[in-house]
Order: structure tokens, then C-alpha cells, then sequence
DNA sequence: GGCATTATTCAAGTGACTTGAATTATTGTC
DNA sequence: GACAATAATTCAAGTCACTTGAATAATGCC
């Protein structure tokens, strides 16, 4: 190696460290809380932090310490340990049956009796979201998220009312549907079996 | 109807008469808007107008004079003629099982026994693309079409093989896949019943 | 303890968009 | 053709989500 010109000790070499992890920790972050479709703000108030604080973590020019991030999954209602895994965003992702992730949403904020399966992982990259939305019986969804963007459903099993806009709808198996996010939605399971949709919609962030 | 208390006169009157088209036509307008990934400042400097005679039209509070609209569809590449043409996009859609629209495909273009059932249908505005892909037994599609964007599918029924870049899976009901468009694609029924396939992708325009 | 490092906050700044009052065109009516 | 009435258009100010930088509080290491 050259001497005369060692290798350059700051510029890179301090982002990089900073960065190495948090970059990508701060994405999931970011992509997790505009799935939720939560502003900064609203996020750092659940977590107790400050909006630019947030804003660094996401940006990865800052890493929070272990109290802190805790403190945000928990309001992002995910968990530390995913925030972390591995996932393959550019090269094609096949997930059998039965062995996609399974998320238990908080009641309060996404309704009643629902739990999502991850058609698509949570990585960098993404443009689409998509879940099966699993709905036990008499299950409902909370107030909508409303955001820019469209949202494409199938009915693979059960019986349920969803109401877009102002029109109710009942859906059995088979039936599809879409929609602009920008109108009020909200569905229930009104069978007497488990229902699931299979849902995607475009990101928030359109 | 009660006499003393006639239809209120303004309040909603007025609105609704400068909304009734416009509220639509701004809708349009703000759509192809961000589809072409431009801003208001931006649309409002190729097009000469303000930022925020912009804003109103898409909200419905102005609606914009005929030169002003042409110098609009102009910017954003589209005509007048679309931007009235009437679709389902902006009110939810749903759709039967058994009453959408089927598609039998040009076997040289898109593949030997495969007829697509539009699960939203085929007018501009829409951001997604999705269809039901039957496959008849041994039928496989031809050259894939390639473009930026993503593709997520999930198997209703039968036995897939699906190749996405260089690897080969071979899919069952209720298996499903994410892929970036670039890379090259194609499936082919190796079950020994018709197979259907939910399949969503973004547009091109993304 | 003292010192460097880094997490965290506060306050100010930016960019995209919206709103309201003021101005300019258009339109209809006599 | 003139005169209101009405609506299109602009300018300037306001809001909202987010980012940045300097200042402060923790934390870990010697």
C-alpha cells in the first residue's frame, strides 16, 4: 500500500460505520411506519422521542439505543427481531403456503379479530404490499387508513361486507374488488367460518 | 314535499354546481399528475399557470378554462377526451366470481392456453394491473413482456412451474411470489388440471 | 472522576401543497 | 355597448410532513 497517501481517515469511514447497519434498520423502520400510514409525528408521540429524532433513525444518521427502539416496534406494533432479517427484495421471492410470516395487528388501531400473512416481505425496494387478511368470525377492521393509491382484493374464503366509500358490498369467495385508498373502506367477517382476503395495495408513499 | 321548508337553497347548492364536473376531471388530472411523477410547481411552470390555480382545479374549487385544460393535458402528455372519458376507477369496483370479463389471448403474443379474467378492468386511471391467469392443462405463456415495475401472484389452483430470472419453482394452490418485472419471466401448467394464477403488477408508467 | 463519543432534543429551515383576499377575464342582461 | 355578476387566475401567507444543525444529556472507557 502506498504510504505517502494512506487511506483517507474521515469522509467515509465515520458514515460508513454509522451507517453500516442503521441505514437498513432505518428503511424497515421508515417502510413499517408508512405502512401503518403514521406520520412522524403521531409515531413519536407513541414512542415518547422527538419527530427529528425519528427522522435521523430513519435516515440512518443516527442508530437508537436499545430502550428507544423497543419503544418503536412496540408502537409500529412489529418486533425487534424482524426488523433485522434477511430478505431478498430483488430476486424473485416464492413463499409456499403455511410458511409465509403471520402479523397480529393491535386491535385498536387495525381492527378486530384480524392477523395479516405476508405476501410479500418487508424489505427495501418493495412497491407493492401485499397480505392475506385473515378475518375470524364477526372479526372487523378499525377506522381506514386513507392514503393515495389502489387497493385489489380476492376473496379466497368466507363471507364478508365491505363497505367502499359509501356502498356496501357483500363478497363470498371468488369475488374481487378494487379501489381507490383515497375512499373510506372498512370490511367485516359476516360468515359463520374464518374469512380471507388476498390484498395489495400500493404503498402510501405514492 | 314540504312547502315551508324548501331545498336549501346554497350552502351545498353552489358547491356542488361548480363540483359536479370538475371534482372528476381534477381527480383525473392529479392522478396522471403523480403518475408522471411531477409536482405542482413543476406541472404549473411547463403548463404557465400558478402552483395554486393548479391545487384548486384538482380539488375541485376552480374549474380551469378550455386553453388553460389544453395547456394541461398538453404538459402531462394526455388529451382532453380521456380526461372526461368515464371509468369506475374513482368509485370502488367489485366483481363477481363468474361475471368478469374473460380474454382469450393471442397464442403468438402471450401463450398457448392461457385466458386472463380482468379483475380490474381495462381503462386508464388505474395504477394496478391485475387478472386471473387460467392455464389450460400443458399450456405455458410465451416470451415474457419485460418492464420496471413488480409483479406479486398467488396460485388459486392447480400445479405451476414458474421461472423468474434464472430460477425455476414449482408452485401449488395457495403458494405465492414477488418479483421485479425486469427480470425475465415465464410459467408453463404442469398439473394435470387448468390452473389459475391471481396476478397483480404495477404499470409501467411507475 | 474526567473525557470522548453518541443519543436526544430544540428550534429553525425546506418543499409540496392549500387557502383566502385581491385582481382580472367572461358571461349574461338591459 | 355598458354594467353587474360570476368565476378564473394570481400573489402572498399558512400548513403539514419532514430534515438539518447546533446545543444538551447520557453513556462508556481510561
Amino acid at each position: 500500500m502506498n504510504m505517502v497517501n494512506p487511506p483517507l481517515p474521515s469522509e467515509t469511514s465515520r458514515e460508513d460505520k454509522i451507517q453500516s447497519n442503521p441505514v437498513r434498520l432505518g428503511a424497515r423502520l421508515k417502510l413499517t411506519r408508512q405502512t401503518r400510514g403514521l406520520t412522524l409525528k403521531a409515531l413519536a408521540l407513541s414512542a415518547d422521542c422527538s419527530e427529528s429524532l425519528l427522522s435521523k433513525i430513519e435516515n440512518g444518521k443516527a442508530s437508537p439505543s436499545l430502550p428507544m427502539l423497543h419503544r418503536l416496534v412496540q408502537a409500529l406494533d412489529s418486533n425487534i427481531g424482524w426488523m433485522f432479517e434477511e430478505t431478498d427484495a430483488d430476486e424473485g421471492v416464492v413463499f409456499r403456503a403455511g410458511t409465509r410470516p403471520l402479523i397480529s395487528l393491535d386491535p385498536l388501531r387495525r381492527g378486530e379479530g384480524i392477523s395479516l400473512e405476508r405476501i410479500i416481505p418487508y424489505s427495501q425496494g418493495h412497491l407493492l404490499q401485499c397480505n392475506i387478511h385473515h378475518i375470524d368470525v364477526g372479526g372487523e377492521s378499525a377506522g381506514p387508513i386513507q392514503h393515495v393509491g389502489e387497493e385489489v382484493g380476492y376473496v379466497l374464503v368466507g363471507e364478508i361486507e365491505l363497505m367502499i366509500g359509501d356502498k356496501t358490498f357483500r363478497l363470498s369467495a371468488g369475488d374481487s374488488f378494487v379501489f381507490n385508498s383515497e375512499l373510506a373502506h372498512w370490511y367485516r367477517n359476516v360468515g359463520n367460518q374464518r374469512a380471507s382476503i388476498f390484498w395489495v395495495n400500493t404503498p402510501a408513499t405514492f
